[in-house]
DNA sequence: AACTTGTTTTTTAAGGTCAAAAAAATGAGA
DNA sequence: TCTCATTTTTTTGACCTTAAAAAACAAGTT
């Protein structure tokens, strides 16, 4: 059966959006809430039933007000909201890139289920779209076989990001100046700075900002293949940084370095600058990554071709 | 439940291997058949055992022997061997490619199972998988909307296929001299020559040759996600030319022409004219595929951001 | 006249179970 | 070490239940 955590997700983000009205506030009609709040009528009348139960809303139906302020007891807990795909991508990805892969090592989507407390419905539907991501390979009427996270395999990655990313950002430089991007990017370049000022303490902020300017130069190249492919880029770094804490602070300030003269660049919209700074950008992101691979021999059960 | 089509597909594959048998000619041990034929060794001793039903396999167990000769009344029809997956597969890219699909329709999955005649489970299925040609796209917790076969799927694809073709004919020509590939370049260039002498006739060859030749140029690159793209390309491909018949003879001929213009560049190994060649012909490949495509308006119902 | 909401009904997707087919492992004998 | 008989596991694919979405509609509100 299908799980609550939808309702309980809304009910959720309901109470955060509640927590800036007064007492005896008015609550917006259905119909915004739905827009606001991202969910069906159906899911939010459930949400406003369950609210006044709770005595949280009050008033008669018609117009809702506001009872009493929610406390964050009244909260579902996190592991209620989370659907079972995103718990599967969340163990799957930490079983894949932290447990000890080989390549040729096979997939046993049983076992998985049952590690992960899961259905084997819920893992044969991430495999499959999992399988984009060329870690994993398939083979017909038989399980899924582990490429790998390898050297060759973050080369590969790399080789197609620096075709994307140059491309991507030229295409940047020759949007209209009146592009909403070029305020983004604005924004983005003083975040860098603040960032830079208080690196000691804040430096693992920066992978939530890595992301954002990347994917703001990719979206002008306007290519839903491009942007795909940022989606692999993306999950990779978001699992493998969040475990690769060698010299961190160190790496992270180079980085925005580096990003800020990328971003230089970008606004002197010169193709040759623009390039370089990509590329030397990209070049030390690649050798961090190969760096943290371990070059673990290949399993001793080959994979049979 | 499972279908058996592995088991009747296996079936005919190894009527066909006893073809070339003798009667009383012994048939080799299973282990060797399992190998040869591409199944577990489970479904061949299924196989075996149903030979032996049939009155096509004599002797005791442990050695078998042809008994009679295996006639083509004898073969599973072949409607019966195409998998679930399969029948999806062409059953949905003529549903999405013929059919009039709009921008912003839903994908109904479960209309679209009832239509085919296959399990939700089988759609979903296809559908994620399906999802990385940028045809259609997810909204969560609600149904497949579809992008729709436009004009700027097929710029963007090109977009991304330039890129990557220009790429890989770089990287093959840097390919060292004994490598296999030149020789397959060879023969892929006699097969050019040989269709273009009987292309009135056999025009309609054109594709498969087409196929294999980029496939050959890409394979160089060695790069998964080059090679992922490539079988979006290959599937588009494959299916809108079965069904836009239009000038194909015409079309097909200058294509090979502009193909043995990029194979010369290829074997003089000089990266500006390999280039030219290839943007050439994909350039000339784009505006094929662009207007094949009708200008159709957008739907009424338009997708709700 | 567009926008609410209460109510009800209909559809659809998420996510689970289960049976059978196919694959893989095990064992025993030459 | 290669064979085949038997047993165990795993994948495939169909089915089923329920949460969520969507749609329909009357009646009330701005």
């Amino acid at each position: 059966m299908r799980g609550e955590t939808v309702f309980k997700q809304t009910f959720n983000r309901t109470i955060e959006f509640l927590g800036d009205f007064e007492i005896k506030g008015v609550v917006p009609s259905e119909t915004i809430l739905t827009r606001n709040l991202n969910a069906s009528r159906t899911t939010v009348r459930k949400v406003l039933a369950e609210l006044q139960k709770r005595k949280i809303l009050g008033g008669s139906s018609g117009e809702w007000v506001v009872a009493r302020r929610p406390r964050s007891k009244d909260l579902f807990p996190d592991s209620e909201t989370v659907t079972t795909s995103a718990q599967v991508e969340k163990k799957f990805m930490e079983w894949m890139l932290r447990g000890d892969r080989k390549a040729g090592d096979v997939v046993n989507g049983l076992e998985l289920a049952r590690q992960f407390g899961v259905s084997t419905n819920a893992i044969r539907e991430y495999l499959n779209r999992f399988g984009r991501f060329g870690l994993i390979e398939r083979r017909p009427n038989s399980s899924w076989i582990i490429r790998g996270f390898t050297k060759e395999f973050a080369l590969e990655l790399f080789e197609v990001r620096e075709l994307f990313d140059t491309r991507s950002a030229i295409a940047f430089a020759t949007q209209s100046e009146s592009s909403p991007a070029w305020k983004t990017l604005r924004k983005l370049e003083i975040e860098h700075r603040a960032l830079l000022r208080k690196i000691s303490s804040h430096y693992q902020d920066f992978s939530d900002l890595d992301e954002r300017f990347h994917r703001l130069v990719n979206n002008a190249s306007n290519n839903r293949f491009i942007a795909d492919f940022y989606e692999i880029i993306s999950l990779i770094f978001h699992y493998h940084y969040q475990w690769n804490k060698v010299d961190e602070k160190q790496r992270n300030r180079a980085a925005i370095l580096e990003h800020l003269d990328y971003i230089e660049a970008l606004f002197s919209r010169d193709p040759k600058r623009i390039e370089l700074t990509c590329k030397t950008h990209l070049n030390s992101a690649r050798k961090t990554l190969l760096a943290s691979i371990s070059t673990s021999a290949p399993s001793t059960k080959e994979r049979k071709e």
